[in-house]
RNA sequence: GCCGCUGUAGCUCAGUAGGUUAGAGCGCUAGAUUGUGGAUCUAGAGGUCCCCCGUUCGAGCCGGGGCAGCGGUACCA
């Protein structure tokens, strides 16, 4: 006790919100990306990158030095004392490139774009500071048929990556038309006394999905208390206000019925509810046309639905958004995973910094969210890359020749490596099933007196052990092993691979 | 941000009205087995009992204050 010192040793941690990612995942979501690019490389976008940061007034964010450092983004500030902030998303980046290089570009420019993008927030399950998205869009044009086919391209990709019909839903509304409800039922939005109001309305309508009816009428009235004892405070409209805003939300949900609604149907239900509001009839004519776009492509509600209580970031979209989520298929009141990729139509954004409107829109896939979901699914095809096949060393004096064999396995297309540690036999056979080795290359001095290696299926090895209980004989009775002449090394690793690896799919399951 | 719960080994947790050197299971390392992953047995490594202050002869346990994690809620481009 008397000579411990105290070290003081960092402790090893993460940084809150944050992860590290292993090689099964890094592999399967490369596939996803990989996947992703097809499709949108297919509907004619071409690849962007910008950097991880940027000016924090390119982002759009007010200066984190004052009274609220750092809220939602993380800054730091240069030598010359400019504020830069990490990325939160990649369409704020998106409308600085192409304010600057506005003259230079196709109109409309179509671009695609992935990279991790971070955000100052409470970390919660499947909320992270640090994630991957994967964004489409077109700027430039204001034509509806851009909004369409993002989402059709989002259908499409989650398609393409595995995600079968039924399980996907592409949720579309219009924030025009959530503007001429909030009209029509007697708020007027030029007066900016209630733009508070409008905006506290729209985010007790978003929360219809977590806390249902109950839960959005509260929001609109006095107020809310949760579980755990806290208020949120109301948007203290009149009784009749709340009943005609719910009423409007109701009317074209399918109230988790069997029978889902048509497109048209809800475009009718939502008809009915708007009143003269101008602006609504305009949001309302937008989702008519890319109904008939959809419509024509033979896409129905399955896929891609319109539903009124989807609204979206605030200040941000100005005419239709969408939002995709997965669910399950095998019924039941399973809940659903959330939103994996979001979108919509941002006319405002490059306007920040040119002045003249340029019309926008987008898509974003949220590839860490989806990898999420799709592993708790069980949807992701579990084919990892065959392991590398590990080369034993008996004799370190022949650590030479046992290299060579590797780097002949590897100019056959084999994955192999060399054992490097420097413990013996028994620690290197754990270490190989530790790595998952389909097999492993064993050439001590009997092998080499004979001219022969003794290549040991792993796999295989595993299995036969579970009906040996004695150790005796499992050591003596070497099971899964074979030996063959030096020369016939490749042919006899890559039938073992060929045994395990290309076995039947869907079998493991 | 607000509300609640929880902090003892890498993980899951015990810990006796406050009392010597703080424990178990799993995991890890190694031996039993001169060249063989599993099983079994054995041994070993690994701890500022979240931190600080206080009460006490004495605190993992009691009191106060912090901090962190989890859950709910708010915000979410």
């Amino acid at each position: 006790m008397s000579g411990k010192k105290r070290e003081i040793r960092p402790k090893p941690r993460l940084p809150k919100g944050m992860r590290d990612i292993d090689a099964a995942e890094i592999r399967a979501v490369e596939q996803m990306l990989g996947t992703i690019r097809q499709v949108y490389e297919s509907y004619g976008f071409e690849p962007l990158d910008t950097p991880a940061f940027e000016y924090t007034d390119t982002l759009g964010k007010f200066l984190p030095d004052q009274d609220r450092p750092n809220e939602g983004v993380f800054s730091f500030q240069d030598e010359d004392e400019q504020w830069l902030s990490l990325r939160y998303d990649l369409t704020a980046p998106l409308a600085r490139f192409v304010a600057q290089n506005y003259d230079g570009l196709p109109k409309p420019f179509r671009r695609y774009q992935t990279g991790p993008v971070w955000r100052n927030e409470k970390p919660g399950p499947g909320r992270f500071r640090q994630f991957t998205q994967f964004d489409a869009d077109t700027v430039g044009t204001d034509n509806v048929a851009a909004d369409a086919e993002l989402c059709m391209l989002a259908a499409d990709t989650y398609k393409a990556l595995g995600v079968p019909r039924g399980s996907y839903t592409i949720r579309v509304n219009n924030r025009k038309i959530l503007d001429g409800i909030i009209e029509s039922a007697g708020i007027d939005l030029r007066d900016a006394n209630n733009h508070a109001k409008r905006l506290t309305i729209m985010r007790a309508i978003d929360k219809l999905d977590r806390l249902g009816l109950g839960g959005v009428e509260q929001l609109l009235g006095e107020g809310r208390k949760d579980e755990s004892g806290d208020y949120t405070k109301g948007a203290g409209l009149e009784a009749a206000q709340i009943a005609k805003l719910i009423d409007f939300i109701t009317a074209a949900r399918g109230d988790g019925g069997s029978g889902a609604m048509t497109r048209s149907d809800v475009l009718n239900a939502i008809e009915t509810h708007l009143g003269e509001s101008a602006t609504g009839r305009d949001g309302l004519d937008e989702l008519r046309i890319m109904d008939e776009l959809l419509s024509a492509a033979g896409i129905g509600a399955d896929q891609i639905a319109f539903e009124p209580a989807i609204v979206r970031g605030l200040e941000y979209y100005t005419g239709p958004v969408f939002e995709a989520e997965l669910t399950y298929s095998d019924g039941g009141d399973a809940p659903s995973l959330g939103s994996v990729g979001s979108g919509g139509r941002y006319d405002g954004l490059v306007a920040r910094f040119k002045g003249v409107e340029v019309p926008a829109t987008g898509f974003s896939v949220g590839v860490s969210r989806l990898y999420a979901s799709l592993q708790k699914l069980g949807k992701l095809n579990a084919d990892r890359a065959s392991a590398p096949a590990i080369i034993l060393v008996m004799d370190k004096e022949r650590t030479a020749d046992y290299y060579k064999m590797a780097s002949t396995l590897r100019v056959a297309g084999i994955r192999a490596e060399m054992y490097l540690g420097t413990s013996g036999m028994k620690a290197q056979m754990k270490y190989a099933d530790k790595r998952g080795a389909p097999c492993v290359i064993i050439q001590g001095g009997d092998e080499k007196a004979r001219g022969e290696v003794t290549i040991k299926d792993m796999i295989l090895g595993e299995k036969l052990s579970q009906e040996i209980a004695d150790n005796q004989e499992w050591r003596e009775g070497q099971p899964a092993q074979f030996s063959v002449k030096e020369g016939e090394l490749v042919e006899a690793v890559a039938s073992v691979i060929a045994r395990h690896g290309g076995s039947k799919p869907g079998a493991d399951k």
